[in-house]
DNA sequence: CGACTTTGACCTGCGC
DNA sequence: GCGCAGGTCAAAGTCG
């Protein structure tokens, strides 16, 4: 709803954000901040309370011990590369955005959502277009069918405009892993230099323009890289499982559900500040709830989150990993 | 029967 | 302009 504002605002200085447990990174929130560049430091302290773990922050590479989360290594901001190249390319779009003007009449509702009712629209135009011509005989349909890509594509030339991403790595046999929405998948690529394809999934929820991708890392096939574009504009229609994926339990507290921290009326009466504050932690919801990773809306995190073996972190940090930290 | 996946074709953007 | 790779579409297939 308000990513528009966000981008300008915000110095993302990836377009992708890698926190995984591959190459020694860790599923960490703190890697999350050290993602992002934050232009002014209020910014950066608040979004680590929404991370409630501000009293560790440490963006300097430093090995901080956490008592959440055994020792851990706070890692210079690393993109997802390799398995993921093409997001660099789109890296430069998002910054390009940051150049340009903002649109004199960037309402609070954002450009991305407005897309997608008008995708919509158009579709069901097209639909009817071609119910009309349903007694054409099949050469004029081929031209037919050539016809309306054109347009359509034309029409997506105008507006193609990528939303934010950020991506992460999750030490997880399965591929698709159980984030608390769903997905329908609508499509599957190669991907180049490596063996595992990419799928393609996109929010279920109608007018949710929500996608993610997710391949296999080729240089661990154990990690699997999921790739996040947009922002859910409905709460999760899926309660937390009891299984996530073979990663372990979902810990969202009760009352955080995404409905709660995204705000559906942005602008009018929300102030630029919290629309950051409510974007980012939708954001972050997501993706520790992907994780396994337990978030806690005040600033303590849940000690009874991770067990006493190390939890989640075991399950995805190798062992040898934690041992040496 | 609806929801979802599979898969080949097609489109777009980019580098050469 | 061409080829390549990423991304999307949509018909057909599958599943519960």
């Amino acid at each position: 709803m308000y990513m528009e504002k966000d981008n300008m605002d915000l110095k993302k200085t990836e377009d992708a954000v890698a926190f995984g447990s591959s190459n020694g990174y860790y599923n960490n929130p703190l890697l999350l901040s050290s993602a992002f560049d934050f232009s002014c430091e209020v910014e950066k302290s608040s979004f680590m309370e929404l991370l409630g773990v501000q009293d560790y922050y440490n963006n300097s590479g430093a090995v901080l011990d956490l008592p959440q989360l055994s020792k851990a290594t706070v890692l210079p901001f690393t993109t997802v590369n390799a398995s993921c190249d093409d997001t660099a390319k789109e890296c430069s779009e998002v910054l390009n955005q940051k150049h340009q003007p903002a649109t004199p009449n960037s309402s609070s509702i954002s450009s991305a959502s407005s897309e997608a009712v008008n995708d919509e629209h158009n579709k069901t135009v097209e639909q009817d277009d071609h119910d009309d011509d349903s007694e054409e005989d099949e050469g004029e349909e081929e031209q037919q069918k050539k016809t309306k890509k054109e347009l359509k594509a034309k029409k997506t030339k105008q507006k193609r405009q990528r939303e934010p991403r950020f991506a992460f790595m999750t030490k997880s046999e399965v591929d698709h892993l159980e984030d608390g929405y769903r997905w329908r998948k609508y499509g599957q690529k190669a991907v180049k230099n490596s063996p595992f394809p990419r799928s393609y999934y996109r929010c279920t929820s109608a007018s949710c323009n929500v996608k993610k991708r997710v391949e296999r890392s080729f240089t661990d096939p154990s990690v699997v890289v999921t790739t996040y574009e947009g922002q859910h504009i409905h709460p999760s229609p899926v309660m937390p499982r009891s299984a996530i994926a073979g990663v372990g339990s979902p810990m969202i507290p009760p009352g955080v559900s995404t409905a709660n921290l995204g705000s559906p009326l942005p602008g009018n009466y929300m102030s630029h500040y919290h629309q950051h504050r409510h974007h980012h932690q939708q954001l972050l919801v997501n993706t520790l709830f992907s994780l396994g990773i337990p978030y806690n809306n005040s600033n303590n995190i849940d000690n009874s989150s991770f067990s006493q073996d190390n939890g989640l972190l075991q399950d995805i940090v190798p062992s040898h990993m934690l041992k040496e930290k």
